[in-house]
DNA sequence: GCCAACGTTGGC
DNA sequence: GCCAACGTTGGC
């Protein structure tokens, strides 16, 4: 099976891209998701090697850089702690409701790319974050969009 | 801070 | 199974 492209968003002030560089493997967990859709996204589509777009949402909403799942879906472990804030008791260890991923860092883009940037490409307009009101966390994109978006936050210009 | 959009919950 | 109420997300 060929390999797919993602779009994972947090707010920054959770937990932003330069966090996840500072992590001293470079690597992390993408834990605490709690929307079936996108569990089922982490679930069952994504694989090891699969490439990711790193969102950040809210502040200067723009797509950041990007990262590499380097272990595909298991049991979300902070589901099974009650001290945790994303702690669910409808999630036990026997039968796990809620999934992660880990992902690495791959690269933090030259310049952020803009959500209002990203509206103005035409060939984005069929993405899912673009949709007003689009509240998905973790999103399947193109292998185009993943692309256009990483050569986006490679060009130099004004602003 | 505002508010539209959305997912979830719970009464019926 | 419907749907109103509610809480949350996220752009602006």
């Amino acid at each position: 099976m060929g390999m797919r492209y993602w779009l994972l968003k947090s707010e920054p002030g959770c937990y932003s891209i330069d966090d996840l560089a500072a992590e001293p493997d470079q690597t992390t967990c993408w834990s605490g998701v709690r929307n079936f859709q996108a569990r089922n996204f982490l679930r069952d589509q994504m694989s090891e090697g699969d490439l990711a777009l790193f969102y950040h949402s809210v502040t200067d909403p723009s797509a950041v850089g990007s990262v590499r799942v380097v272990r595909a879906g298991y049991p979300d472990e902070t589901a099974w702690n009650p001290d945790d804030g994303h702690f669910d008791p409808r999630s036990p260890p026997e039968r796990p409701l809620w999934f992660a991923v880990d992902v690495r860092f791959d690269q933090k883009f030259a310049r952020p790319v803009p959500l209002k940037a990203m509206r103005m490409v035409r060939a984005l307009s069929g993405m899912e974050l673009l949709r007003k009101g689009s509240r998905l966390s973790v999103m399947p994109i193109t292998e185009e969009e993943f692309n256009i978006i990483s050569q986006m936050g490679k060009t130099d210009g004004p602003g």
